[in-house]
DNA sequence: CAGTGGTCTAGACCACGAA
DNA sequence: TCGTGGTCTAGACCACTGT
């Protein structure tokens, strides 16, 4: 045999994997019970869930306990787009995206606190924010912001606030900077569920804050985003002269 | 019990997490071994490396096939800076920093050509980039050149190009504008192996393409970082007024 | 309730690393 | 060669989802 046949749990795998991209399994379909499956390729229910296990890693699968394992939709990889904040125009006219916005004013506790520089116990306004496309969840965002910032309308329904909410877009006055720190790590266990990924799956972690041209700082988001769906792309222009000095 | 023993590996997982982290057991220290470990919690082999698995998604722990399983050494995150494509000089400073550069010229294959936006086949400098610290590796890096930009001395030992390199730096000529492209994904079976992580973890993916003024490209570059050792920090200066058109 | 995935066991045998 | 982790088995029992 080839060397994908490495291991049992690889080559099912891979030949799971093959008909899923080829089209032979089609998104959105359940598979065969894990007890079929095991009887299928011959080998025990461990060593198919270790393959299931691999694709769901893989972003193919995922599985939903009492249900079964589902292909997941197409792999059309989600543009988020640094510095500016929002999925591009592109994506951003996805036709089912859904965004559930819930605001609360809290006491800042320390983290806050010190992402936003300001006093711990301070009132902060903290938006908790999940996106949806069609039913299967997007991503994730907890944004912080200085309660005098927060514009008029957020919540309402059509606002274009809104809308740039559900998309991760920057919500206060405009920035003179916005400084990303981005991530890639295991979910924790409540990203694992609320964005229906395996806690054996990847999230690209982006912990974005906005200050304005005096230092002051607008806004501080933590965004969990599905490490299979997305992509974040950054651009620099006008690079300076720092590197001259190595040579 | 606590709802922290919700199952015997998290347990598990949590106690040796905690013995690790208080320091009880010390970087690099080998553990027991599975064997030991499953009598000394009184659990299957099974179980028991369940558990290490988790840890090693976590970084906390890295197994060595015939030897063992070791303590990782401590979680200092290593700083990327995007847009300038090295690491800082706070880290960069670090003592034990190994290089290894592998040059190469290649006939462009179709992924690098289209990188690079040079016929397929034409020749082209590949940088197979791989820094350690100390003895474990700390990433990887395929950098592709048009051979004609290739600075004088890359390979040469001391050189201030070849430290570059380790670093992730630009070699080439000063660009315009850079543009990552970032993504969080499991480790290719290659990159599991070269990184010394394990195929549950965790990479943070960075396609990094320069470009003059000209829009002429001038170094397109496959990042590879294992995602618990490495945060990423883009920043955005003078943001345009797009965002008020949503208003 | 039946069917599904989630956890776990007590082994077996293979592949790797170091002596 | 020996001790290690890596793969795999053939079950058992629990937890969740739907009817």
């Amino acid at each position: 045999m080839n060397d994908a046949t490495r291991s049992r749990r690889h080559a099912i795998a891979d030949d799971l994997r093959q008909r899923i991209t080829t089209g032979r399994i089609l998104p959105g379909a359940r598979l065969p019970s894990e007890t079929d499956l095991a009887d299928r390729y011959q080998v025990s229910t461990a060593t198919l869930r270790n393959a299931l296990a691999i694709l769901q890693g893989e972003g193919l699968v995922e599985k939903i306990h009492g249900k079964g394992n589902y292909v997941r939709s197409p792999r059309r990889k989600i543009m988020y787009v640094g510095g500016w904040g929002i999925l591009d125009p592109w994506t951003a006219a996805e036709p089912a995206l859904r965004v559930t916005v819930r605001r609360s004013t809290i006491q800042a506790p320390v983290d806050v606190a010190a992402s936003l520089k300001v006093p711990v116990g301070s009132p902060v306004a903290e938006f908790n924010c999940l996106s949806h496309e069609g039913d299967s969840p997007h991503g994730l965002a907890r944004i912080h912001m200085p309660p005098d910032l927060v514009p008029a309308g957020v919540l309402d329904n059509g606002s274009a606030w809104r809308e740039a909410a559900g998309r991760f877009a920057l919500l206060g006055p405009q920035p003179a900077a916005v400084r990303e720190t981005v991530c890639a790590r295991p979910p924790t266990p409540e990203e694992a569920s609320a964005l229906r990924i395996g806690s054996a799956s990847v999230v690209l972690s982006i912990h974005r804050i906005a200050t304005d041209s005096a230092g002051r700082i607008l806004e501080a988001a933590h965004l969990a985003l599905p490490g299979d769906r997305f992509n974040a792309v950054f651009t620099t222009h006008h690079m300076t002269d720092e590197r001259q000095a190595r040579a």
